[in-house]
DNA sequence: TGACAATGTCAAGTTTATTTTACATTTTTT
DNA sequence: AAAAAATGTAAAATAAACTTGACATTGTCA
């Protein structure tokens, strides 16, 4: 799975810790998610989604 | 996190067996999602909500 | 240049999602 | 009512998500 979390991230002037903390994980969780080292779980997912006000499967690319 | 999963397969006719089946998990899997004993993962959420053809989140309802 | 903020990464541990196997209960069909 | 199908559930194992702590690299800026 792709996902466009660096972006958005940067559109909306957030650090990783920024980030982080709004949406109540770690630095290193955002960070792994942003380097592909795993996916987020679905909450993680719509928490993201509801912060960036746009649709998860605008920020999580899955090719099925 | 509430989810709607049986209703939704109800609706379409299918057991947890044909379902679990048409997203590539256990029947089991399916089982524990509906009795809400643990949430999808992305991937499964995705998978669900184009299988129904509907958002991942009428599905998923998680009330921040 | 030197400090400081931000990012990348690693290891070890915890929690959660998922699998397999197996069996009991409930529902549907004949 | 008996057989078969569907569902519920549980234990044990594995995988994936996530944590904390620590440290190295990179970027920014006074």
């Amino acid at each position: 799975m792709k996902n466009k979390l660096k972006v958005l991230r940067a559109e909306h002037n957030l650090t990783q810790e920024q980030l982080a903390k709004a949406v109540e994980v770690s630095r290193q969780t955002i960070n792994a998610i942003e380097k592909q080292k795993f996916d987020p779980s679905l909450v993680l997912a719509i928490k993201l989604a509801r912060l960036f006000k746009t649709e998860i499967e605008e920020i999580f690319i899955y090719k099925g």
